[in-house]
RNA sequence: GGCGGUAUAGCCAAGUGGUAAGGCAGAGGUCUGCAAAACCUUCAUCGUCGGUUCAAAUCCGACUACCGCCUCCA
């Protein structure tokens, strides 16, 4: 069948190529560093992450550029407020992007670059396009001329004259004043006094917001590149900039396919979450109460473009869910011990066809409902396998090795819990004994004692099983 | 106002013409000393109204509700 995704600039269903055979270049917008990243910026990440290893998963060798955004007024301010310099601001929230992330299980980016390690490229892009006329520079400050990019607002399905009259309402008087059209944008920007700044050809000051993006993509990604992602809010005004930059400058298409998450919302409402609207959730905050993983998983197995609607109800969902395979799994490896050599080629069959219909669903423009759908079948599969009186080792490990390999793609890593601790034994030993004497206060006390270990016991018709239980 | 999206069981959610995947929760059952885990069974006519069709959740029209973008934002 083939991959196809959902290309935001033209809204409709395409198949993917990638430039090069079996590479991919994509970038993805990353957070400005002022705080942590909430879990709407998680959930783009995450949305990516999961593409990425999906991608990887077909067999592509992906190269994944995402930045930090690590100087703006939200920066400034930051700075300001907490009595400490702008790059220190940003090392802070970088840090902790990179923890936060870590505890979600994003696979870390090939590139993180930053925009404040790209000043010298971004005054090149900017003079070039003085140089070819799409930008002007006017006291200090350097602007894009938005309506000579012909097809300027494609992107955002807007037209210019409706854009015009919006822009209007929202630009402060002295901007507008320096403009020369309402929609143009700032591509540089002059420095306030006592605010960082860089020199440029223009004086003292510092990058616009879109601009960075695109000198960052094009310099590691090439100048045509494969996937741009971001939230579905960036696709307007923050990706058409970047598009009208990007190929004002090189006069090449910039990307192939544009792909937009859709948001967290939260509330009776189900209204966005974002740091401006100030109802967010912190990532650092809130794994501090639940495990990350059912985050993850929370996010991961919701498709990208989809609303996710933050709920204790989802939360509990992905609980049950996650546990559920990570159970499937421990019931698999129990029967390896007495699993004789061999396959089942009838059961080893279905399995191939559950993870060909798994394929089938996400090359659907990650269709992850649907395919998660066949994870749990194949955990379903598992599980009966698990009970028959006589198991083959080889089927028993192609279901565990198919359940891990897929799950990973939602990046839930599976784990074995290796059942050879030998006090645990002699105690359930000891239990079963107890039980064979039908005494069954003694046995139910070794149990007892176990779990406050965090060991739960398990009488299954192969003998007394023990996992460990997730302490959260 | 312009543009875009969404509306399917208590909840989450698949499904673009042929009589509604999957999951959570619930109910019943099998197994078990008890439990756990697992498995089995059960649980909807698809926002409203109208139209096209032998046949529509799926196509067309109208309407309603909610969300988002147009301004910093994943």
């Amino acid at each position: 069948m083939g991959l196809k995704v959902y290309n935001s600039l033209n809204n409709e269903m395409e198949v993917f190529e990638p430039l090069q055979a079996g590479k991919v270049n994509m970038y993805v917008c990353g957070p400005t560093v002022y705080n942590y990243i909430h879990i709407g910026n998680a959930r783009s990440i995450v949305a990516f992450d999961t593409i990425r290893r999906y991608l990887e998963y077909l067999g592509y060798d992906v190269n994944y550029v995402s930045n930090f955004t690590d100087v703006d007024d939200k920066m400034i301010k930051a700075a300001k407020e907490d009595g400490i310099t702008v790059p220190e601001v940003a090392d802070k929230f970088i840090k902790a992007y990179f923890e936060d992330t870590k505890a979600l299980n994003v696979e870390p980016a090939t590139l993180n670059p930053r925009a404040t390690e790209n000043i010298p490229d971004i005054i090149k892009f900017v003079q070039a396009l003085i140089d070819q006329g799409y930008a002007y520079s006017i006291d200090g400050d350097v602007y894009y001329r938005a309506r000579k990019f012909k097809t300027y607002g494609e992107l955002g399905h807007e037209d210019l004259d409706t854009l015009e009259s919006g822009a209007s309402q929202h630009v402060s008087a002295d901007e507008l004043a320096k403009k020369e059209d309402p929609i143009d944008f700032a591509l540089w920007k002059k420095a306030k006094p006592d605010e960082i700044s860089w020199d440029s050809p223009w004086g003292k000051g510092r990058p616009g917001w879109h601009i960075e993006c695109s000198v960052m993509s094009t310099k590691y990604l090439g100048d045509t590149f494969d996937i741009h992602g971001g939230g579905i809010d960036l696709e307007f005004p923050h990706h058409e900039n970047e598009r009208a930059q990007s190929e004002a400058k090189t006069g090449k298409r910039f990307v192939n396919y544009w792909l937009h998450n859709g948001f967290v919302t939260v509330g009776d409402d189900d209204e966005k979450m974002s740091k401006s609207l100030g109802n967010f959730v912190t990532v650092h905050d809130l794994i501090k109460k639940i495990d990350p993983q059912v985050l993850r998983f929370m996010m991961s197995t919701t498709q990208y473009r989809r609303p996710i609607r933050f709920s204790q109800a989802g939360l509990d969902e992905a609980t049950a869910n996650l546990k559920k395979l990570q159970t499937a799994y421990t019931n698999l490896e129990y029967r390896l011990k007495d699993a004789e050599e061999d396959g089942d080629p009838k059961v080893d069959q279905e399995i191939r066809q559950l993870q060909a219909d798994f394929q089938d669903a996400m090359d659907d423009d990650f269709n992850v409902q649907n395919g998660i759908a066949k994870v749990y079948e194949i955990a379903k599969l598992g599980n009966v396998y698990a009970e028959r009186p006589f198991v083959f080792k080889e089927t028993i490990e192609l279901i565990m090795q198919r359940l891990k390999q897929l799950s990973s793609i939602f990046g839930i890593e599976l784990s074995a819990t290796a059942f050879n601790d030998a006090d645990v034994e002699k105690l359930i030993a000891e239990r079963n004994q107890a039980r064979a004497d039908h005494n069954f206060q003694r046995s139910d006390e070794i149990r007892d004692e176990l779990k406050e270990q965090g060991i739960v016991l398990e009488d299954t018709s192969q003998g007394t099983r023990f996992r460990r239980e997730n302490k959260r």
